[in-house]
DNA sequence: ATCGTATTGGTAGTGACTACCAGATTGGTA
DNA sequence: TACCAATCTGGTAGTCACTACCAATACGAT
């Protein structure tokens, strides 16, 4: 059975990304992300400068890597597509703020959980080194272009889709928006909220919320 | 008189910049951006590879190197505090890329000029090719904190400038779509009434023009 | 004519990244 | 148990962007 043979491959290749992550994190976040060079997070993750290139295409990939587009494309397919576009897209975004967050115990108010420190640790990171920021900025727009997929019914007209991509693109710079926020507050603030208030001024108070309760 | 001297260099640098610039762009979009070395293009512009690290710090600034952040910022500082922040952005955004399209000769409709056809080379390259797309994000990202800079009346409290911040990278990030659809239509279409669309998509259609005419 | 400065070029080096190849480990099989 | 195939890992050598550090040259001003 290849199932159980690729879990068990996976599962130690999934900690090996884990574990060398985690000592590039630190690192950068220690010495500098320019100063430390790749040679130095394989030497202390305890494996060869060849091995970090197997599992990270890039150094930049040491701290990006972010599933988060899967799980924004999949709360816009499910959602209403009566709603206005800019509703839809920011509530997929908030709801998937809320899943990344959340882990599971609902510490709403401070005290960051253990993954929580880690996201805010990578995106302090993102914001403050250029290469990553750029890097990152660049993941947003590739998620700007799934979240533009998700909502086109197949074939929709240029004019139309146009006004999609604007949309959409809005949004999400919005987000950036209150994720700088977000990591300027160490956290301490509520993800979602910031980003309903980024929604909200951008687009005016009445983009969300205006619909049945709440 | 040093005003003379400095002149005079400024030419020649400038000239020079100029040439390199061109023979990068062309050979970039001819034969690809990673294909093209540095080297290759100090030799096709009849120069050694320091001296294009001279003029330009990195290979990608030989496509980016805009003045457009400045242009913006001006229209912005010029612009009524008494609008609306999305409306005095977008509006900012417009009367720069109607000063840089336009070049002097009106040219609404077709035919775009070689300034343009320029552009319009650097433009392809930097969506196409992710290195230069995600600088070119981040360069966006630089000019939405010249914008909340020029928006700023100095010492605002967190709030307004946080909301200042939301507003200026979603007005950008619709400036953004526009640039990509008007690459796509090979600047046949007006690049100024691109972005009031992208702006009406995003921010709705009374967000530009509900004033006195137009 | 001369001096200071800006521009250019060369050399050597660092570091990210990429083939190309060899050994080791692991999971399934005769 | 022995074997096979796929995967993981490591090493070597090389390309390329980019950076000091230094010499030569051209140019503008006194």
């Amino acid at each position: 059975m290849p199932d159980q043979h690729s879990t068990l491959r996976a599962q130690r290749r999934a900690e090996t990304q884990r574990v060398i992550q985690a000592h590039a994190v630190r690192l950068f976040t220690g010495h500098g992300y320019d100063a430390t060079t790749v040679a130095d997070v394989a030497e202390a993750a305890g494996v060869s400068p060849m091995t970090v290139y197997r599992h990270f295409p890039t150094k930049e990939d040491l701290v990006l890597v972010d599933q988060h587009a899967r799980l924004v494309a999949e709360r816009i397919a499910a959602s209403s597509a009566a709603q206005p576009l800019v509703r839809r897209i920011g509530s997929a975004l908030i709801d998937a703020a809320t899943t990344l967050t959340s882990g599971g115990s609902g510490n709403s108010g401070d005290s960051p959980t253990t993954n929580e420190q880690f996201l805010l640790a990578r995106l302090r990171l993102m914001i403050s080194t250029p290469a990553l920021r750029a890097r990152h900025l660049d993941n947003n727009y590739a998620l700007q272009q799934a979240i533009v997929d998700a909502l086109g019914d197949g074939a929709t007209d240029s004019d139309t889709a146009f006004r999609t991509q604007a949309a959409a693109s809005a949004c999400l710079a919005a987000m950036h928006t209150a994720l700088v926020r977000w990591s300027e507050d160490d956290g301490r603030t509520d993800l979602p909220d910031v980003i309903a208030k980024a929604l909200a001024a951008a687009f005016g108070e009445g983009v969300l919320g205006t619909g049945p309760d709440a």
